[in-house]
DNA sequence: TTGACAGCAGAACGTACGTTCTTTACGATG
DNA sequence: CATCGTAAAGAACGTACGTTCTGCTGTCAA
C-alpha cells in the first residue's frame, strides 16, 4: 500500500473507467482496447497511466506482464456522515462483485471444502451449531490445530491434542468426552476459517 | 450456469490447478505459461482444455478474447457431514451444493461493510476478539438483534435489547455492563454474518 | 494385429500486442 | 514572448501470442 489517492483528477477519472470496466469483465484488456475505454487514440498514454496507477497502487502485474487490480483497486470507503471519523470501517464489499470474504479464507482452492457444524461440542471455541467451517484438506496436523478427522465413518471437528503420546481429539465443551481413537487417527483436513450466517 | 463439472477426471485435476493459480494472481495468463501451469508442453491441448471448462461453464471469455472465469470457477463445495465416504475425490462431482462465501453473507453489497471485532463482550454469541462482522447498515434493528451502534463516538457490538420501554445494549458476557443509552440510541446496521481466520 | 481414438507434442504462421521514440497542442509561468 | 511542463497523438519495431495442422505414443476393443 502506497498512496492510495492518485496523483491528479484527471488519473482519478480514468481509475473510475478502468472500475467499470473491471466490474463488467473482471480482467484489464489490451492497451488498444483501453483506449476505447479511456476515451483517448494513444497506446503510449494508455501505459503512462496505468504506470502512475501501479505507482499509486491501483493495478499491478503478475510475472506474466498482466495487468490485475489490488485490493485498493476495490475498496470503497463509507461516505456515511454518521461514521465515526478514524473508524477501522473497511472495505465494503464489490465494485463489481470482487470476492473479498472467499479470497481471505481459501488460500488453496482445490483443497478447500466447506463442512456445516453438527452439535455443540466446540462451543468453547465459538464455533456453534449450524456455522460453516472453512477446511483445508491435507493429512498432516500439529497439536493445537482444529481438525476434521473422520471417526465411525462421520466427520467431527474437534482440537488436536495428545495425551502420553497417542494422539486425542479434544472437544471444546466439558459435556463431551475426550476421544480416544484406537489404531490410526485418520485426519480429513484443518480448520482453516469459520463463516456465520444470521437469520 | 449449464454443465457445472467437467467431463472427465482429469478436466477436474487442470481446472484444481487453474483455480489454484487464480487464487494466487487473479488472471488467468497466456497459453503458454498455463503450459507450466498444467504441467504440459504443448499450447494446442492448453486451448482444448479451455474450450471443454468453457463449454463446462467454468470459464469464458472477454470480447477481446481474454479468459476470465465465471462464477461457478469460484463455487466450493459444501460437504454433506454424515456422508465422508469416498470423499476425496469429488471435485467437480455434480450433486451437493455449492457456494461462494461472500453471496452467502452479503445480499446488497452497497449496504454491507466488515467491521473487525474488539474485546470479548460477545464471547456468549460466539463472537471473539479478531473475528469480522459482517454488517448490513440501516437504523431500524428489532430486539434480539445483534447490532453495531455507535456509542461515544465508538462502533459497539451488542445485542439490541429492551427494558421499560427504552433499548438498552446487552453484551454476551456477563463480566460487561448492560449499557442504557441516553437520548436516541444511535444504530449503524444489523450483524447479518459472522467471518473468522485461523492461524 | 490392427484399427481407432484419446491425450499430448511440436512446428508454422500471421497478427496484434507492448514498448519506445518522436512530435504536437496548449495552458501556465516568468 | 520565450519557455517549460502536461496531456496526448502517432509511428516504428520486434516479439510473443493465439490459432491451426500435423505427428507421435499409449491403450483398449474387435
Amino acid at each position: 500500500m502506497t498512496d492510495s489517492n492518485p496523483s491528479n483528477t484527471r488519473d482519478a477519472e480514468y481509475l473510475a473507467k478502468l472500475q467499470d470496466y473491471y466490474a463488467d469483465w473482471k480482467s484489464i484488456p489490451s492497451y488498444a482496447s483501453l483506449c476505447d475505454v479511456f476515451g483517448i487514440a494513444s497506446k503510449s498514454w494508455v501505459k503512462a497511466i496505468l504506470d502512475r496507477l501501479e505507482k499509486a497502487g491501483f493495478v499491478e502485474r503478475t510475472p506474466d506482464g498482466i495487468w490485475i487490480p489490488t485490493s485498493n483497486f476495490f475498496a470503497r470507503h463509507v461516505a456515511d456522515a454518521s461514521v465515526p471519523a478514524g473508524m477501522p470501517v473497511m472495505v465494503g464489499s464489490s465494485h463489481g462483485d470482487y470476492h473479498v470474504i472467499d479470497d481471505m479464507l481459501i488460500d488453496t482452492p482445490s483443497k478447500t471444502t466447506l463442512i456445516p457444524v453438527k452439535g455443540d461440542s466446540m462451543i468453547g471455541a465459538g464455533i456453534h451449531d449450524g456455522d460453516l467451517a472453512v477446511v483445508e484438506k491435507r493429512n498432516l496436523a500439529n497439536v493445537g490445530d482444529i481438525v476434521v478427522a473422520i471417526v465411525d465413518g462421520e466427520f467431527t471437528l474437534k482440537t488436536l491434542g495428545k495425551e502420553g503420546g497417542k494422539f486425542v481429539l479434544r472437544p471444546e465443551n466439558p459435556d463431551y468426552p475426550v476421544i480416544h481413537p484406537q489404531g490410526t487417527l485418520e485426519i480429513f483436513g484443518i480448520l482453516v476459517g469459520l463463516v456465520r450466517k444470521y437469520k
